[in-house]
DNA sequence: ATGTTTTTTGCGGGTTTTTGCAATTTTTAT
DNA sequence: ATAAAAATTGCAAAAACCCGCAAAAAACAT
């Protein structure tokens, strides 16, 4: 077994169960300890891990780290929310994924606005629940506690039964040359359907996510059509999308 | 059990409770209250929590006496959840409606506890997601915005595909005569098929509720196995329902 | 393909952390 | 005042960790 296999293994497990235990780690894949502990370590040292006495938990644990980083990133997400929501008309049909980004739409919506949300994202669900005019339909299935979303096979049949005006979609990373990635399989099962069940599919990322790529496609980009950034759309680092076509805001 | 993800159940009984005793806290992780001790001066080291004799404290809650009239009705909901939790075993399906008790037993299970909880109450399935060793199935439908659970025709759909070994049902109204009843047609079509889909089906109630009744019927008393208050079984109020052979505790 | 370099892995130590236990002291309650 | 409950302290065993090293594997260049 590889070293980045494993380790995209591990990180699958933790975003999964909240917490791995480097023994048991080292059984289930027949390495020492000690390279778990490595790969825990490399892990952490990316920031995606939070490595501890006996294995390592979610970063969703305990209370974050830097403030100042998250609100920078939290203004960019409201200029990015403030673009998307002027796409949102009334009557529209919506399917969403999760991510803060999304809540942050979700927060901005007008309150007169009269559309139906379609999400397997709890929070996202929550907080389209505030708005008095907005009917909100959850797609049910196994919870992923990390993320607050359900995946799996019911959630995805009852995505396909569906045809939405709009998906509006956060993503993990993007790049010309693999299109939208992401790290969890579960999750781009879920994603690739909301965008095969929506007329239009709007991608939001913060720059930062621009030109990152993750292990698995959710779709190349010609099966994206707007890309929403904090950026210009004229800014240089759009440019490749913007000539493959996309319509960049 | 890792000290990190001890302490974060820790913090998180704390700030839901306002304290914690390092008794039931030793009891519930199978540790020593020693470890305990030592989990509640590392949290008050780091200035998140209050430690005192037998336990600890929450610092946000402020030094004056309980408010009574509030905590009220919520120490009585506590002790139904306690003896709820108490019928939940290893590797039990769980059906459960939503409701402030139902919340209340979420919070009360015990962390070592590996069972499926399936719900469509958003708040419910928030909390059991904290639960490292619970898998939970949310069930998707139209989001009902003031009770926060899913209901309609798929919701229903879904329940009556299960097989649960235990359906856990707050209750709005129970009496005698008319059974289980509730005011919003909705939840009581999904009541109904829990009911249908539950080997067994226990009510939760406080005392208030019993002997009144609501416009709907979920279901007459008969097919209810058990019912939990937060009153003594040999209480009179409860005669009529052993009488007609429930299991009352 | 072949040899060389780099990376990765497992192992043997010595060190640190964690945990439970026992003995003693402090606090709480009756 | 006295007994029970909880805290503290010290200690020892187990578990986990870190460090350096050498074999093995992978990557690279020729």
């Amino acid at each position: 077994m590889l070293k980045k296999e494993r380790q995209a293994f591990i990180f699958h497990q933790i975003s999964l169960h909240n917490k791995v235990l480097s023994a048991s780690l080292s059984d289930e894949m027949n390495v020492s300890e000690d390279t778990i502990r490595r790969d825990l370590q490399d892990l952490a040292d990316e920031g995606r891990i939070i490595k501890v006495h006996g294995g390592a938990l979610s970063q969703s644990f305990g209370y974050g780290g830097t403030p100042d980083a998250k609100i920078y990133a939290h203004e960019l997400k409201k200029i990015i929310a403030q673009k998307a929501v002027a796409l949102i008309k009334d009557g529209m049909f919506i399917l969403t994924t999760g991510g803060t980004t999304i809540l942050e739409i979700a927060r901005m919506l007008p309150a007169q606005l009269k559309a139906t949300f379609i999400s397997g994202s709890i929070p996202a669900v929550l907080e389209y629940a505030r708005h008095p005019n907005i009917e909100v339909i959850l797609i049910g299935d196994k919870v992923n506690k990390n993320s607050k979303i359900t995946v799996g096979g019911d959630a995805i049949a009852k995505i396909k039964q569906l045809k939405a005006d709009l998906c509006l979609m956060g993503v993990n990373a993007i790049d010309h040359a693999h299109g939208i990635t992401d790290n969890d399989w579960d999750v781009v099962q879920v994603k690739k359907a909301m965008i095969e069940s929506s007329q239009k599919t709007v991608c939001l990322s913060i720059s930062e996510k621009i030109n990152s790529f993750q292990p698995i496609q959710v779709c190349p980009i010609n099966e994206i059509n707007t890309l929403i950034t904090e950026l210009d759309p004229a800014n240089e680092v759009l440019r490749p999308f913007v000539n493959a076509g996309m319509n960049v805001l």
